[in-house]
RNA sequence: GCUCGGGUGGCGGAAUGGCAGACGCAGGGGUCUUAAACACCCCAGGGGGAAACCCCGUGCGGGUUCGAGUCCCGCCCUGAGCACCA
């Protein structure tokens, strides 16, 4: 810290920030009341997982930018609630009691006290009486509930397949989590293993959650947050193509390609290692090579395959299917850089249009046939080698072909492809089912039972929750095998059905469901015999304001959105949408670097509180820039905004002398007082806080010069100061000798006509270069500007001799004189 | 490789196509003080000039326009996300 403190005249933070949360907790002032609001909104920030560490300067920031627009919709007469809780559960939380060799459920509590004091000191207006935590039995509870909700909706089901295993957490990853090949959390290098886990079907949404997203009626998001869910929906539109397999009577092998109007140039088909096909389709004598193949294809883990280098090897099967289009005979191969979990597992190689397909050729001397012209190239085997003597591209689009309306090539050709019986136009989705299996032990156990007579059998409803045990031994390990499988007095329990010896379920789901539906929760805490109270729902659900971090586009607010879907459809919410606006905020960093314990750069927000006070820190961070842009944190402007509410606060007590009380407020600061009174607004509404600050300040400048400090305009100073810094503005405002709080007051209107100055300053260019100003009246027409402007000596100067060839005039702001 | 952002003083950053650098930090000079800190006043993009004023200036090269940080085309650098997705 290289900013030294301001010496103890007036303003004393640390008095008056415990003065007032003492006040806003006893009178409830952050309590909105749920059942009779008029105007509910619902202010929502991502809740935080309660580290040891506590918060960091980069979840303050996000709390503070979430914070200031909650209060500044509560002065714009709005019932805001603005609710607060913890999402406990989990890896992190799980391995850092490993590290430490305490048990979770002991430390979470002291961590969340501890998270507790921090979010009050910042003097968020957080609803208390509704927070939540998901590792509560009466929270998780409603987790498990909702797991039967899509179970019984067949959204969920079991299937042993290969998953994403992390060496280092010892448990499965759902795609999401996988990033490059690696452990989102940890980093590790991610192995393919195969084990049976639990899906959510979240592909059958995959339209829905991709339409939604451009329907202004449902969501208002941040463009980059928006891209990001169509990115990771992956949408793509092509055809499905079957080809026939040569000697195998009615075998066939579907493709998928979002290229169809090169089937022409497809020269050879190549299935993945793994596809259930190739068994059959593999000659006696290639057998033993493909054997190989395949085992050594499988043994790989998912980095290699997917992401190592890009080698492309495969081997022959030995037979040969048919080229719908050309009718000629294509051999069919083997190689791993076709995925078996995307499209159908196999692809028409085309080497003359795709670089893979181009490889691979090259490496194994299939034949390359380029069919379309594209940029730069011609094609060597035009279509009309297949279809007669029309010209491949004018063949289509003059519709000649099979006497078919003028439409793109590939429309063309799967509209004959589906005519010919050959295949069919189809859509595909990049999307992946959610896995929620996690072989963990610090989660909600998924509240199933297995009996040998019957099955998978769902707990019922009214015997959950399944209570986590609280067992010492819960240190994950690599069998793949969660450690509550280590207890069998837990895991033995009586069928539900049958009443026969049955054995509990052993995974607990993953963290993501329990935050894909605590923004549901937070209205209702209190109802213990409902995860959601209907009526409670109705006021304020969907969210109003949504904002979090960009670092969940894909996981947490897909998710939301998916499990919000399955509760509409099953009438059980009125809106399939949660969060009606969201906006993602930039990220605080340090030294380039994201803030995280083991690189050290985490910077720890108390000491600048102390120090500063919670408003100073608050109004700080809020000033560094553009909140949705974020930024390198660093320290050394911080005595800014400190001087900037010092100011302040010398305006308020100066306010009470009788000089202010009478003083005649002067046209020009008149003025600018609305000027800034329409431009804070307006930038608050668009989380612009760095230009509502910065406005804030040229308004106190004038002030200071003019020596006006008329009570009036300081008590709505204070108002607009009052989202960045609420105890600093409380205070204040009590001591202009308002009785309730700031927050309850109404937001300061302007009038638009006193926006507008009587004169104004027009800019004065000749051939487009500025050469001086001249100050005319705000009504001044094109001529007075032009006589002021010839009478200017400076301008002048340049006009001598010289003809006027056009006189550009732009009312209030510009004369431009183009002379020659 | 693909998809998005972003390149503006010493620093963070402002600028409906209309006086580039608001606001703040750091810096320089001054007032106050025994001295310092605080506070207050003044200066401050670069270059030239005693000054008036002039020239140059928003990553680079073109273009549109009376006028471009802003719009268009082509590059360079940088941050983030996705990545053998057929």
């Amino acid at each position: 810290m290289t900013d030294t403190q301001p010496d103890d005249s007036g303003y004393h933070p640390q008095t008056i920030e415990t003065k007032w949360r003492e006040r806003w907790k006893d009178r409830r002032t952050n309590e909105p009341d749920l059942d009779g609001a008029e105007r509910p909104f619902y202010n929502l920030m991502m809740f935080p997982y309660p580290s040891a560490e506590g918060l960091h300067v980069g979840n303050l920031f996000a709390f503070t930018g979430a914070d200031v627009f909650g209060r500044f919709k509560r002065m714009q007469g709005f019932q805001v609630f603005e609710p607060i809780g913890f999402d406990a559960f989990g890896i992190h939380s799980e391995n850092f009691a490993l590290k430490v060799g305490k048990h979770p459920a002991q430390l979470i509590p002291s961590n969340i006290a501890n998270f507790t004091r921090q979010l009050t000191r910042m003097g968020g207006m957080f609803a208390w009486e509704h927070v939540l935590s998901t590792t509560d039995p009466t929270y998780y509870k409603w987790t498990q509930w909702l797991f039967l909700q899509l179970l019984k909706r067949g959204l969920a089901y079991k299937k042993k397949g290969a998953v994403n295993w992390c060496p280092n957490d010892k448990t499965v990853l759902s795609n999401e989590q996988v990033v490059g090949g690696h452990c989102e959390r940890c980093g590790a290098l991610v192995e393919q293993r195969v084990l049976e886990q639990w899906y959510f079907r979240i592909t059958d949404f995959a339209d829905r959650l991709l339409a939604n997203l451009d329907d202004p009626t449902r969501m208002d998001w941040s463009d980059t947050t928006v891209l990001a869910q169509k990115n990771w929906l992956g949408r793509s539109e092509g055809a499905e193509v079957r080809f026939a397999v040569t000697g195998a009577d009615g075998v066939e092998i579907p493709v998928y390609t979002t290229r169809p109007d090169t089937l022409f140039g497809a020269t050879f088909l190549v299935l993945a290692p793994e596809h259930p096909l190739v068994s059959q389709l593999t000659s006696a004598s290639e057998r033993a090579q493909v054997e190989a193949y395949r085992a050594q294809a499988g043994a790989k883990d998912l980095v290699s395959r997917k992401v190592g280098d890009k080698e492309k090897t495969g081997v022959a099967l030995g037979s040969v299917a048919t080229n719908p289009a050309t009718g000629q005979p294509i051999p069919i191969w083997i190689a791993d850089y076709v995925l078996m979990d995307y499209g159908t597992g196999a692809i028409m190689a085309v080497p003359g249009h795709d670089e893979r397909d181009f490889a691979f050729a090259t490496r194994y001397a299939l034949p390359i046939v380029r069919v379309v012209a594209e940029a730069g190239g011609t094609a060597e085997a035009p279509l009309h080698e297949a279809f007669g003597d029309v010209d491949s591209g004018t063949m289509v689009h003059s519709g000649q072909f099979d006497g078919m309306a003028p439409l793109d090539a590939k429309t063309a050709i799967t509209r004959w492809l589906e005519a010919k019986g050959h295949g069919k136009g189809t859509v595909q989705y990049r999307l992946y089912d959610w896995c929620i299996s996690r072989q963990r032990y610090w989660g909600p156990p998924i509240p199933i039972i297995y009996c040998d007579a019957c099955g998978a059998v769902p707990v019922p409803e009214d015997q959950l929750p399944v209570v986590l045990p609280e067992i010492d031994d819960f240190r994950p390990d690599d069998s793949g095998i969660s450690p509550l499988a280590r207890h069998s007095e837990w895991y033995h329990v009586p069928c539900p059905t049958c009443g026969k010896q049955g054995r509990r379920e052993t995974d607990v789901s993953d963290t993501f469901l329990d935050s894909a539906w605590y923004y549901l929760r937070y209205p209702s805490s209190e109802f213990n015999d409902r995860p959601f109270d209907a009526a409670r729902t109705r006021k304020w659900l969907p969210v109003n304001s949504y904002i979090g971090g960009n670092e969940h586009a894909v996981l947490h607010l897909l998710y939301s959105r998916f499990i919000t879907m399955v509760l509409h459809d099953a009438k059980m919410l009125d809106f399939d949408e949660p969060f009606r606006t969201f906006r993602a905020h930039g990220l605080i960093v340090k030294d380039g670097a994201k803030m995280s314990k083991s690189k050290g750069n985490v910077v720890v927000p108390d000491d600048y509180i102390d120090k500063w006070g919670a408003d100073t820190f608050r109004t700080y961070l809020m000033f560094l820039g553009p909140f949705q842009d974020g930024g390198d944190f660093r320290d050394s402007g911080i005595s800014g905004p400190r001087r900037f509410l010092d100011k302040i606060w010398d305006l308020v007590t100066l306010s009470s002398h009788p000089d202010c009380r009478d003083a005649e407020i002067r046209r020009e600061v008149l003025v600018k007082w609305h000027q800034t009174k329409k431009k804070v607004a307006e930038e608050i509404s668009h989380l612009r806080y760095n230009t509502a600050i910065a406005a804030l300040m040229e308004l106190l400048n004038v002030l200071r010069e003019q020596n006006c400090a008329e009570p009036g305009l300081v008590g709505e100073m204070v108002q607009m100061i009052a989202p960045f810094a609420p105890h600093f503005a409380e205070e204040c405002w009590e001591r202009l000798g308002h009785t309730t709080s700031v927050f309850d007051s109404q937001w300061p209107g302007f009038d638009e006509a006193l926006t507008v100055e009587d004169s104004v300053v027009i800019a004065v260019q000749v051939n487009g270069k500025t050469r001086g100003t001249v100050t005319l009246p705000r009504d001044a027409g094109e001529g007075d500007a032009l006589k002021a402007a010839q009478a200017d000596a400076a301008i002048g100067k340049h006009l001598e001799g010289k003809e006027f060839r056009k006189v550009i005039w732009v009312p209030g702001r510009l004369l431009n004189l183009v002379v020659g």
